[in-house]
DNA sequence: ACTCTTGTTGATCGAATGATCACCGAGCCC
DNA sequence: GGGCTCGGTGATCATTCGATCAACAAGAGT
């Protein structure tokens, strides 16, 4: 009566890698002081095997934050709203279409509050990168739209910025319904922040 | 040789009320995973009282959700919203002056942040409040004053209520610098949601 | 088929946690 | 000022936690 539980052999990093994939979706539900043997249960291992791969819970932690992290702000983004041969509108919706496609996932939304909360430091560096890579350069490029009309100041953006984000907050962190497709009230959005500009 | 550490009888009302002050700073500060020993240090008592007042660390919780939430939307806003004798944007503007001073609190933005993070149903219960008794009240004042020429959506004026909010989230959360006086910074999103309404 | 490597496990340790209980003593009453 | 009430404490229990270790066994090499 060998149960279908089989103990598979793993290449260490396969492995590892799949031990971080089960820790970022659990620690994004029940937050970084969940237990390390529920997490196994649900990785498909003991809770010993997680010491193999990482010394501490901090550790693994870390890992589970380099995955999230990395890579989320595409370089491309930038230049694709610096690129005044299109209009400026049309620019905005599509960087907060992209970036929304990229954030929006209960993973991810969930586990950089988790951190936030925790006074991660790594939350403030992502979101002074947020501010000097993304939205200061939004900034210019309104700034030079409006040829002198009008030069909205950073507190400006960052409401632009947390209108649209609260979107992803009250999906995956309140749980409560929001439409399917935000693009639409993405649009609104810009709209609105640009006025006469749109 | 007598310390400073006398050990004072206080009436059950008024300990009870203490440790429920010191346990909403010590949650909003480390999350409802806290250890109940550290909470009782702060509230400068024995860990063992905490159980003469409470049966069990849930039903201190509670007791803190009840606390933090009981009251905290002032009926009179309702009132003041509905104001017609008013402009709408003197409207819209007062109203999220006084709702931001309301929440913008250290303990507040953190305890609704963790309960949210927690999935606690008293969230959701909130903001289906808010929804219901702000937001749709705002939308119909805003269409009515409008006289026709638009009606926005509710997801327009959870953008506008995101975009706000997110200044308590940025400063409260992730410990970023916002405005000491967020009024300027609310009357432009305002008149940005407007538009020539304004 | 046999062996050797090493990925994986079950058992266990010390510390920390929520909760309990017998006992102490501050402060009011007479 | 002696006694009584009950707010408060120190000690302790049963669990659960992160972390460790000897031992097992899957799977490649021969």
């Amino acid at each position: 009566m060998e149960g279908s539980i089989t103990r598979r052999r793993l290449e260490p990093a396969a492995r590892r890698e799949e031990i971080i994939r089960a820790a970022t979706a659990y620690f994004a539900e029940v937050g970084f002081g969940g237990p390390t043997r529920d997490l196994a249960r649900r990785a498909g291992v003991t809770q010993a095997l997680l010491y193999k791969y990482f010394a501490s819970k901090a550790e693994l932690r870390e890992a589970v934050f380099e995955r999230v992290y990395l890579g989320r702000i595409a370089p491309h983004w930038l230049d694709e709203l610096r690129d005044r041969t299109v209009p400026i509108r049309a620019r905005l919706c599509r960087f907060y279409a992209q970036y929304t496609r990229a954030i929006f996932t209960y993973e991810w939304m969930r586990i950089f509050m988790w951190a936030g909360l925790d006074g991660d430091a790594l939350n403030r560096r992502y979101l002074e990168h947020v501010s000097a890579l993304l939205l200061a350069p939004m900034r210019e490029e309104i700034t030079a739209a409006a040829e002198g009309r009008w030069a909205p100041g950073m507190e400006d953006l960052w409401n632009l910025h947390g209108g649209i984000v609260y979107l992803g907050i009250r999906r995956h962190i309140y749980h409560l319904p929001v439409p399917e497709d935000v693009t639409p009230v993405i649009e609104a959005a810009v709209d609105r922040f640009l006025g006469p500009l749109s």
